[in-house]
DNA sequence: TTACGTGCAAAATCTTTGCCCCTGA
DNA sequence: TCAGGGGCAAAGATTTTGCACGTAA
């Protein structure tokens, strides 16, 4: 949970290097598969212990969507989730506008709470899946 | 996940009945240890097997927050949590207006996803933690 | 040199499941 | 009667951790 100095390994670097280029949201075990590739002998201890560091120190974030394992986002910039419940896919969704700030100002002005940040995950149908039902 | 008949049973409408007058949104080793003192041999096993009934009924709903754990909540109207990050406490916030479904439809307006429901979970300081602190 | 990182395996958590007996309808 | 429900304990699944060895700085 809290931020430290990080030394340099190969083993972290790769991992992050991976989830950077993979925008599924892997699970740590998808990530660990990946990973394996380039470091056949890495320990999937190792790939959990990176990710809560990196995620730590704020390089990417864990996002929960309620399937019973932990999936990680290389994107750091303020963004939305949509998780199809046809196919499982978890799809990024653009705040285009400032929609998400003004949801978070409006409940900030209606109650007596203080919100930093709020994580949206929608369910619903992908384009994908849309298509092949019509 | 599939809706099915179910047969009266005291165990599962004590469940519910604690779960009904619990607004913390307790988690479900919370859950048993409440429905313990009113059931004394009632078991782990059955708490689990029942609240999983009971939300795939939709009687009840998940609430996934991200801590490792499965919450319950009784309440099925739409509405929006807040997690405290300094106390832990989860906190109902009503929808006082079309916010929530405005920015469903806002959002299946920009994208070729068809959106049916959200997940909205705010990380803050909450109002009694926010006092501490001054 | 030395504090941080790794692989490995064991442990810790949390949740589901099989089996046999019980119970509501 | 009998299919659904419960208690118990074992199994599953996911994640964390201790330890001895390796490595960046």
């Amino acid at each position: 949970m809290s931020e430290t100095k990080l030394r340099y390994s190969k083993q972290r670097e790769t991992i992050y290097e991976v989830l950077k280029d993979d925008c599924t949201h892997p699970s740590v075990d998808a990530i660990y598969t990946q990973v394996k590739k380039r470091i056949p002998d890495i320990s999937l201890g190792t790939v959990y212990r990176n990710l809560n560091l990196l995620a730590d120190n704020k390089r990417i974030n864990r996002l929960d969507i309620g399937d019973g394992v932990i999936h990680f986002d290389a994107r750091t910039d303020p963004h939305l989730h949509m998780v199809c419940d046809e196919c499982g896919l978890i799809q990024d969704i653009v705040c285009h506008d400032s929609t998400l700030l003004e949801l978070i100002n409006k409940v900030n002005r209606h109650s007596e709470h203080e919100i930093h940040s709020a994580d949206i995950i929608f369910h619903g149908t992908c384009s994908h899946c849309l298509k092949k039902k019509s």
